[in-house]
DNA sequence: CACGTGGATGTTTACGTCAACATGGACGGT
DNA sequence: ACCGTCCATGTTGACGTAAACATCCACGTG
């Protein structure tokens, strides 16, 4: 900065004063700051910027099993909405979802330089307990708990679960099983309560659940299972990687789908509309996920108030080749 | 920090030894000032850090298309790799790989606050010409492109581009088709060139190339001009999701994979395993590429000097049940 | 013409940390 | 007892920036 000022025959401060686009610098004077700049290759140091004005103009993002489906299309869809703001964001990978990491990384990006954090961790159940965390930083969690402390942002899970489970009723079959995602998720939670619900509502019978990990390969086990009982005619999955290996043990076992068994998941992932069939999904808006996630993150570090309500995101039933009335 | 000074009834800079773990402080002073920084809550300011000593401890990432499978992985691969090693890692993406937009993406990096750079864009064709960087900061590229001035990790396409297409040629098969990756892609360029350059060396007929966009629906909409022409029986396609969409054509048009046509893929994916039917496919491990990368810039970081030599990361075969010897 | 006003620019200082140098006391050797 | 050495600890200053305050000049007004 002192070679540009030097350069430009103008004190530091001007130029500082131009770098920060302030309004009471001559025209003149801006140019020939502007030139000098241009000609020393003067860049900002923002650790120096960080500093003196307390601000880092950068938010944390804490997220476990970043190579999902679902948390790489939020992830991105957050780094899409705060870049424009001029935030860039500190990436902080935690390998299991235990209290002690997240805390750990959390006091790690506290150290870093961030004005606020995203957590963006599937499982809410930590070590028995919602997630402690110093204070003193804005924080959003994605997640619908109720268990956290901090605004919150998510899909609408219940409502898509039942949208879906409905979807199969209305189609004419006598009940809907379930396979699950995993126990301590809390989105896995939800869309079982849901369906549950969904279900009592109608007045059904309702099946045991299957219980997956989200992987193909559990869903593939838990389809060998669904494809022995004859009595089965339709199944929610709650995620499409799940389905697919549903389908997988469906084709295996030689039962027809949708003209056996109908099957419907939920994400709406790209791959989805080229199983075979064509899945039937529950399209969920990581974008908007991570849109609102980021407003509200953006609003507390401005204001420094929490936005008090969570917000929910909208699913939409997608309809494709993988369901049908069931069999005569 | 003063605070903390105050506290323990020492300078500042005795809490700073303590802080760096310095050698030259008496066990009693240690404990005092440790108990200190409990009791306050001490952590130290990474701006007045890095001010201090020009250095960062994080590491930029320029990425586009970060939710891609590919993609997704590597990064959670450097992050897995660089966190152990105290530093974080600073996401900057980048809609479009343009020549303006990276540039753009590192001069704000530049700012920012990194030590080096990681750049994870898959396409090398920028506005007709390498990438040009201003330097000052190492920089380590994730592609095999001969035309970087940096040091390069990859994997070998080459190589897995051949097997594919000799496994198939081995099973029987008169020659292989292949539908490509974009052309902007180096990598797709990879696998096309091996894959012809294997035909070529067997003396077989090179059958046009069909090109898509590494999405499902592109592998979808070249499967259906395939399934329509009865002399192919076998295809390498050069990606996983381009061969779902294969798959999904062929089922659609009544050609049974592999009995009538046999299919390879590439990246192995978690779903690959449970595609109908299983899919043959080409590994690549994401996470030793994001390791080598990260690896090679530390090290340059380290001792400012380039490691010359590319990385290149082997692939390995996966037969599984989409390929078998052509029809009679 | 003296004076007030307001805008452009300069000067000083503090942000939190740590390297470099300064200080001071303990201990060993002669 | 004197001196040199070494180690623990303290003091000073600098990193690059921007807020706060100071200065200076042009211009308008009575």
């Amino acid at each position: 900065m002192a070679d540009v000022a030097r350069e430009a025959g103008v004190s530091g401060q001007t130029v500082s004063r131009v770098a920060n686009g302030k309004t009471n610098v001559d025209d003149a004077t801006r140019e020939r700051v502007l030139a000098a700049m241009r000609r020393i290759g003067y860049r900002p140091n923002s650790a120096a910027r960080a500093l003196r004005n307390g601000k880092f103009r950068s938010i944390g993002v804490i997220i476990s099993a970043l190579p999902t489906f679902g948390n790489s299309r939020t992830l991105d869809a957050i780094a899409a909405a705060v870049v424009p703001e001029g935030f860039s964001i500190i990436l902080m990978p935690v390998t299991r979802p235990t209290q002690g990491e997240v805390t750990g990384a959390f006091s790690k990006l506290n150290e870093q330089a961030v004005d606020g954090v995203i957590i963006l961790i599937e499982q809410h159940q930590l070590d028995q307990s919602a997630i402690e965390l110093p204070h003193g930083l804005p924080v959003v969690v994605i997640d619908s708990s109720a268990r956290y402390d901090y605004p919150v942002v998510d899909t609408d899970q219940a409502d898509g679960a039942a949208t879906a489970t409905r979807h199969l009723l209305e189609l004419g079959h006598e009940t809907v099983w379930h396979i699950a995602g995993p126990p301590q998720s809390y989105s896995a939670e939800r869309r079982r309560k849901s369906w549950r619900a969904t279900l009592e509502l109608a007045g059904r019978f309702v099946p045991p659940v299957l219980v997956g990990d989200w992987s193909p390969s559990s869903g593939y086990q838990a389809g060998l299972e669904l494809a022995a009982d004859p009595s089965v005619t339709a199944v929610f999955v709650a995620n499409d990687q799940m389905a697919l290996g549903l389908l997988r043990a469906l084709h295996e076992t030689g039962r027809p789908v949708p003209a056996d068994v109908s099957v419907v998941g939920f994400d709406d992932m790209e791959e989805s509309a080229h199983f075979w069939p064509p899945l039937t999904t529950i399209r969920q808006s990581f974008e908007a996920v991570g849109h609102h996630a980021v407003s509200a993150l953006l609003a507390e570090i401005e204001t420094g108030a929490e936005v008090g309500e969570p917000v929910t995101v909208p699913t939409e039933l997608v309809v494709r080749s993988s369901t049908a009335p069931p069999p005569a």
